[in-house]
RNA sequence: GGGCCCGUAGCUCAGCCAGGACAGAGCGCCGGCCUGCGGAGCCGGUGGUCCGGGGUUCAAAUCCCCGCGGGCCCGCCA
């Protein structure tokens, strides 16, 4: 990994000084507790003893980055030279246009699906949640030197674009209204069909149900019955028109007619899902693209199956599938191993049941369908590793289609296809579902965040639309990528909505006050040459507490970065920006910088805002956030 | 019934994977700072059986085992 990193050059010099392996001191070099010096060894972990120890105390001066070091008990702390350092990592800011960006020696292909949001309703906040992922993890791949292509499975095979299609036939027209976005129109159709249709035929299961049975469908039936009512007040005529016709027809019937002829490729149909689903991917990219989550390749599934290539797979598939149940399937007792799991990277208790190859009237399933994209993602960009942003409730059907890979001999696609799963995001108390068109859209939440952003844009004199969007979309990105994935996200308006101190706008407010600090400062007649400011600034300005602790802190930004990538893990970064923005910020009440009358001085402390301003612009940016330089 | 994930301050979260010194932030609450380069700020205070119980270790929020609570999965759905 090539990158300028202080700390990497701390470690060696700490190492050839002392006399230590250099992996020694990587195991064990911690920033230091607060009073304990800058960094610290822990000894046991470098498996260092107490001789070596002293000795090393005395040594480790010979490395001109530190200065003194102290041994207590486990711990040997470390005082660097903070003239030294405090140079070299402003020397390698100044030196480096991406300070925090390294390049993998040996940059990969990679692809990296996500969204992948069924195409019959708007995106919700929980693909939000994926759109976030997906673009932080592609511009941190790509930001590290590897090639990145971003893909979106349009899932258009199954069963809820038929039950959508029907509600178009049953409207009887495909128009779309304009003052609606296609996605949000069609998302109200399938949510009132599909609320219909399991009315239907929950109506038909009651009327022979006996007992406990009866009494739960009833149950179900109630809540169908409450949904329904809410839809016909949100959407009364889209309700009536098909609630109307909902008599005379069965919709099982009809949805099944539909599924079997768009899967055959029957032109009429084929336009109808066709046309529909288009509309709604030009909502989706719409959204998309406010969200700064644009995605390059779009994959229509239903290609997968008319190409033929999901037919070659189930031709695959028989030669190694038994009878399971009574249906085709593959069972992966045979070549399951506690090795295989650990390089497939599925859990070792994982029960793994068979993956049945297709239904009996003939139709294609999804994780089938799965394995032909699969295939076409490494195929098509020459890939070395494919990414899937996948909510983590999808972990067995993951599991299963990397284990049918390997089965069928694509042992290098089994083995660099990497499900990046993620927990979910939930309302408070109620249950997300958008086949009840009960759901939080993206729409709502960034338009919503842009209003807020507004009324307190007014409070301080502005009302710049073009800044409450990008700082509205910034909140709700920022919001989302400050989790850790594996941690499921409460939804709530107010988290969403805060603007204080952890949030995206206190991290946007703050770069632009470096921003505005160099306006100032050009305005006075000062020259903002970084490399020329290098060479005269006073090397003790970071004997000075405050500044030394943000020096410190700007150091620490390779590795953060680094250990970013390595997880794809962004809410480590987020966090560090944080940080770094508080530090910043009490220093900058304590110390004025323009007006600092030695020379010197100054020179350094424009440094130290210039450090802070790259650090925060180029961690905003790998986050899919653009800095403003003026709110 | 089996599995995966989560459980840290009143609330929202970091720290856990690679065990180390008194467990950290923000919000909330209480009290200060407002003629200064941008107050979405700054300074101080308040607040914790790290879900419980065992075990491993010189050392456990972190690793192992047994429980408890919550979410999700175990379909010829996607």
């Amino acid at each position: 990994m090539m990158c300028l990193n202080p700390i990497d050059r701390l470690r060696g010099c700490i190492a050839s000084a002392a006399g230590l392996p250099i992996n020694a001191v990587v195991a064990s070099l911690e920033v230091a507790k607060e009073g304990f010096g800058d960094y610290t060894l822990v000894l046991p972990k470098a498996g260092i003893s107490k001789a070596q120890a002293e000795e090393a105390a005395k040594t480790i001066t010979r490395c001109s980055l530190v200065s003194r070091a102290q041994l207590s008990g486990i711990y040997l702390n470390i005082y660097l030279n903070r003239e030294e350092f405090a140079y070299t990592t402003l020397e390698n800011v100044v030196g480096y246009p991406d300070y925090g960006i390294c390049r993998e020696e040996k940059p990969k292909r990679i692809v990296v699906e996500y969204v992948s949001a069924n195409p019959i309703h708007p995106l919700h906040i929980g693909a939000a949640r994926n759109a976030a992922l997906g673009s932080f993890i592609a511009k941190i791949l790509k930001s590290f030197g590897n090639e990145v292509q971003t893909r979106f499975y349009i899932n258009d095979v199954g069963r809820q674009t038929a039950v959508v299609a029907l509600g178009f036939k049953l409207l009887g027209k495909v128009e779309l209204p304009d003052n609606m976005k296609p996605d949000h129109f069609i998302g109200l159709v399938y949510a009132v069909t599909s609320t219909l249709a399991d009315i239907q035929s929950i109506k038909k299961r009651l009327a022979t149900a006996t007992g406990e049975e009866s009494k739960r469908l009833q149950e179900e039936l109630d809540q169908l019955l409450a949904d329904a009512a809410r839809l016909s007040k949100i959407a009364p005529d889209i309700f009536t028109a098909i609630s109307e016709k909902a008599r005379d027809i069965d919709f099982e019937e009809e949805i099944s007619k539909i599924m079997k002829s768009y899967e055959a490729g029957e032109p009429e149909t084929v336009k109808l899902v066709r046309s529909i689903v288009e509309k709604c991917i030009e909502g989706f990219k719409e959204t998309l693209r406010r969200f700064g989550a644009e995605i390059e390749v779009w994959d229509w599934e239903s290609d997968l199956v008319w190409s033929g290539e999901v037919a070659k797979v189930i031709e695959m598939l028989k030669k190694v599938a038994t009878v399971h149940k009574g249906a085709l399937a593959v069972d992966f007792k045979a070549i399951d191993s506690p090795e295989l799991r650990a390089r497939l990277g599925i859990p070792k208790n994982l029960e793994v049941p068979p993956l049945v190859i297709m239904r009996s009237d003939g139709t294609t399933l999804y994780t089938v369908r799965d394995i032909a994209y699969t295939l076409k993602k490494f195929r098509e960009f020459n890939a070395d590793r494919v990414i899937n942003v996948i909510a983590a409730e999808q972990t067995l059907a993951q599991a299963q289609l990397r284990l049918a890979l390997y089965m069928l001999g694509f042992t290098r696609e089994a083995e660099n296809l990497l499900h990046y799963s993620y927990e979910m995001v939930s309302m408070e108390g109620v249950k997300m579902s958008s086949r009840r068109g009960r759901i939080v859209t993206l729409d709502e939440v960034l338009d919503e965040a842009k209003r807020r952003v507004l009324v307190e844009l007014e409070k301080r004199g502005s009302q710049s639309q073009e800044v409450a969007e990008k700082m509205g979309v910034a909140a709700v990105r920022f919001y989302l990528l400050s989790v850790t994935p594996s941690r499921p996200v409460k939804f709530s308006w107010s988290l969403v909505l805060d603007f204080e101190k952890n949030s995206a706008p206190y991290l946007l407010y703050t770069y632009a006050r470096t921003e505005g600090i160099f306006r100032k400062a050009r305005e006075v007649g000062i020259e903002l040459s970084w490399s020329k400011l290098l060479e005269i600034m006073d090397r003790r300005f970071a004997e000075h507490e405050r500044r030394w602790r943000l020096v410190k802190l700007v150091a620490q930004f390779p590795e953060t970065m680094l250990a970013s990538y390595r997880s794809l893990d962004p809410s480590t970064l987020a966090v560090y920006l944080l940080k770094l923005a508080d530090e910043f910020n009490s220093w900058y009440d304590e110390e004025p910088v323009i007006t600092e009358p030695k020379e010197s001085i100054r020179a350094a402390k424009l440094l130290l805002v210039y450090a802070v301003n790259r650090v925060i612009s180029t961690g905003l940016q790998i986050l899919g956030i653009e800095p403003l330089p003026q709110i």
